[in-house]
RNA sequence: GCACCCGUAGCUCAGCUGGAUAGAGCGAACGCCUCCGAAGCGUUAGGUCACAAGUUCGAAUCUUGUCGGGUGCACCA
């Protein structure tokens, strides 16, 4: 019998459907081609029955069948089933060897019919709990694409608020599942520091305030240092700064509104050009505003590796060479004829192109007057993304991390240093309302005959945060009637609307924080402090994970402050709880898990039929350590226990416990899942997953404690099986957190 | 007008490539700490899956249409 399926892959959910797929798919070729003929592809589906009684796997396929071969869905179920038993060796392959080089049995224990005519698939509980003590489940380095997520991206002009926080943990989190996945993976936040919205605060600090050069360094200096030493933050200066200049453009009289609009732009163009006071003062700002976003990030576990810069794209000329490329590929061509004329425009993706006529629809991409739009610098910046520009950009240290450094774009860089760009794929953690000039810089690589980057070009889009009206009134903001009547309120940095992100982690932890000093009284004060803001980061990432991107998170202080049910602290809840189990026990996950695997697989062993007794009475007789909940032996118990498909060696008093206990094999069956709900969340670009994934496992482990109280456990084999559940259930959380940037407390 | 997203329990949301009795959390009512931490567990109440037609053995899921909510469709960035 050959044993070399698993060998190196760890027994996990996805591998598990793909070999009996083919298996069954091959069954049903040999067994019904003859009567029906060549017959087309069955399309195969595994599905999940309604309840673990029904097994772990059905397949519809019978219903499928039943029309070609007119016969009962019912009798075509049992039909495959009776056929899929009797050769189960050749069909329910063999788990991987283990360390002595024994195989350890079948995966599958047998194939039943059930309902109005499913195959449902009972697989073989010993045997995968023992598998899966002994491997921890870890994809193997994937296709080693090297891989560049955006995100955050926030512009340098005013504090961070909620809706940032969701675009900077969905595209963290999402980084960490691609590493999980064993990809090469490159972290951007795109700074826009050229654009109005930093030209404004500029106009503020120069006009409305004026103040020059020197005073603007003197307050930034003094707010932006030390957080206990500074009296205010700079970027909440700057937020207040922009809702107040934002309302002055149009507060004055109609000449000096239009005097004012002037100033705006004359700004702009002084800070696109460089080398004056005004770009200087924006640069000072920008810089500012991007470190302070750097460190509330920081506070959440989030990191970067690259800044570019949009005043890098404009002084090295990206744009010069990107144009040339478009002109050449034909992509752009120069509108002669109505409202775009004297523009170089693009044909939108969709269009519906009539031939002869002048598509007005077309996009802008060059501006009558020679100057490029927004969409064309986003071109020439992915463009080097994927390393098809043939231009770089400089680059210096921008900022320390403990383990790495986060660079930044400027025009003349320092050498050495890291390469960026030049990815194979790319994922742009941007909000649904940029899904159209998302879908141009797509339309124009695919343009340019780069069609394998279009292919890799995600736009990782989410909906966006906003505030529910109670929320806006709690906040002391006025709410117009009308919106009072809305579901939610779009929050407006404009308006200085909305949510700052430090003030909602500050207000986490100082909750989480009255708990902790409730709950551990007699901890020291920075131990307390340290378990107050891992709960509160816990609390707050989950929050925003929790929902899939296309929702429309209508934020609340109630809500984002919960920390029960399907919260963060929920599941960190449930990793305490297990740790103080095995303190408790004084032994380790890693030590019961060994004794685990190696006990279950004495007692499983043999499920295939001719070596059972000759590999039973082989087994080495190993002497464990006295009085350790490692040291007894699973097959001890003289009772003789009957398990499905063969008899065991020896009673195992611990079988049929995991037989029939539900809440312990879903349990181990979950932690099989990782793969697979890994694997889903990536395709689909949807964190999501691998929250819900995590919370049904705390479930599911709380349920479990409750049902069977450890370690007053008195049979040792039972006890060795129940030890091991919760350190497969801790291994599974703490491994699953990590992914989602959220930490496992100690104690809470 | 066109495009995209959403409409599922009182509220906030899951429901994967169509499949067996539609699931969580919060809120409500009632229980559970002489036993591994109650940031927990259990029980009960609560749903014509917006509406209509179609495809299918089978639809919350796919298609089309209607209604309702949101967002985006500039030579602004």
């Amino acid at each position: 019998m050959k044993i070399n399926d698993f060998q190196r892959t760890p027994p996990v959910y996805l591998e598990l459907q793909q070999r009996l797929l083919t298996r069954v798919r091959a069954l049903i070729q040999s067994q019904y081609s003859v009567e029906l003929g060549p017959i087309a592809p069955v399309s195969l589906v595994v599905e999940q029955p309604p309840d673990l009684k029904l097994g772990e796997f059905a397949l519809p396929v019978a219903f499928e069948l039943a029309r070609k071969l007119r016969k009962a869905p019912k009798i075509i179920a049992a039909d495959l089933a009776a056929a899929l038993n009797k050769s189960l060796e050749t069909v329910a392959f063999l788990l991987p060897e283990n360390s002595a080089g024994t195989a350890q049995g079948l995966a599958i224990s047998r194939f039943e019919a059930a309902g109005a005519g499913y195959l449902n698939v009972y697989l073989n509980r010993a045997t995968l709990t023992s598998a899966l003590a002994q491997f921890d489940p870890r994809p193997q380095p994937n296709s080693g694409l090297h891989v560049l997520v955006e995100h955050t991206s926030i512009n340098p002009n005013k504090a961070a608020h909620v809706g940032h926080l969701r675009n900077a943990i969905l595209g963290d989190t999402f980084v960490r599942l691609l590493r999980a996945n064993g990809q090469k993976v490159d972290i951007q936040n795109y700074i826009d520091n050229t654009g109005v919205q930093v030209a404004d605060v500029v106009v503020g600090f120069l006009h409305l305030e004026g103040k020059s050069l020197r005073h603007i360094r003197e307050i930034i200096a003094a707010s932006t240092g030390d957080s206990k030493l500074r009296e205010q933050r700079f970027d909440y200066i700057c937020w207040e700064l922009y809702a107040r200049i934002s309302q002055w453009y149009d507060a004055g009289s109609e000449a000096e509104n239009k005097q004012r609009k002037a100033l705006r732009y004359a700004t702009l163009h002084e800070i696109e050009a460089g080398n004056n006071e005004t770009a200087e003062v924006a640069e000072l700002i920008s810089t500012a505003v991007v470190k302070m976003h750097l460190d509330t990030m920081l506070r959440l576990g989030i990191e970067y590796d690259f800044l570019p810069r949009e005043s890098e794209i404009l002084r090295l000329k990206f744009w010069d060479v990107a144009f040339d490329q478009l002109k050449q590929s034909g992509v752009l061509y120069f509108e002669t004829e109505g409202k775009n004329k004297g523009c170089w425009v693009m044909t939108r993706p969709d269009a519906k192109t009539t031939e002869g006529e002048t598509d007005e629809d077309a996009k802008v991409i060059v501006r009558s007057n020679g100057t490029v739009t927004y969409v064309g610098k986003d071109i020439a910046y992915h463009l080097w993304k994927f390393g098809l520009l043939g231009r770089d950009f400089g680059y210096r240290p921008f900022y320390a991390y403990d383990n790495h450094v986060c660079w930044i774009s400027t025009t003349d860089g320092i050498e050495p240093h890291p390469h960026f760009g030049g990815a194979q794929a790319i994922y742009n953690v941007i909000d649904s309302r940029q899904s159209d000039p998302q879908a141009n810089v797509i339309q124009a690589l695919r343009g340019m005959g780069h069609t394998a980057e279009a292919d890799r070009y995600t736009h990782f889009s989410y909906e966006m945060v906003a505030l529910t009206p109670r929320c806006a009134v709690e906040l002391g903001y006025t709410v117009a009637p009308e919106d009072l009547a809305r579901p939610y309120i779009e929050v407006s940095g404009r308006k200085g609307f909305g949510v700052k992100a430090d003030d909602l982690i500050d207000r986490l932890i100082a909750a989480t924080r009255k708990e902790t000093d409730a709950r551990q009284p007699e901890r020291p004060e920075a131990e307390r402090q340290q378990i107050a803001e891992q709960i509160a980061i816990g609390a707050l990432r989950y929050f925003m994970l929790k929902f899939t991107r296309g929702t429309v998170i209508a934020f609340d202080f109630k809500d984002a402050l919960s920390f029960e049910g399907e919260t963060g602290p929920y599941i960190q809840y449930a990793i305490v709880r297990i740790r103080n189990i095995f303190r408790k026990a004084e032994t380790t996950p890693e030590a019961v898990l060994a004794a685990f695997a190696e006990l279950a697989k004495r007692g499983t062993i043999s499920t295939t039929t001719q070596d059972e007794h000759k590999e039973a009475s082989e087994l080495p007789q190993e002497s464990h350590a006295e009085g350790s909940v490692t040291g007894h032996d699973f097959s001890r118990a003289d009772t003789a226990t009957k398990t499905e498909g063969a008899s065991a060696p020896a009673g195992i008093s611990a079988l049929p416990l995991l037989q029939e206990a539900d809440e312990i094999w879903t349990i181990w069956l979950r932690a099989a899942k990782r793969s697979f709900t890994l694997d889903q969340a990536i395709t689909t670009s949807e964190p999501a997953y691998v929250a819900r994934h995590v919370f049904q496992l705390a479930q599911e482990f709380n349920n479990f404690y409750h049902r069977h109280h450890i370690l007053t456990e008195e049979d040792p084999a039972r006890k060795t099986l129940l030890l091991a559940t919760a350190a497969i259930a801790l291994r599974e959380l703490i491994t699953l957190l990590s992914w989602l940037g959220i930490e496992s407390p100690e104690a809470m």
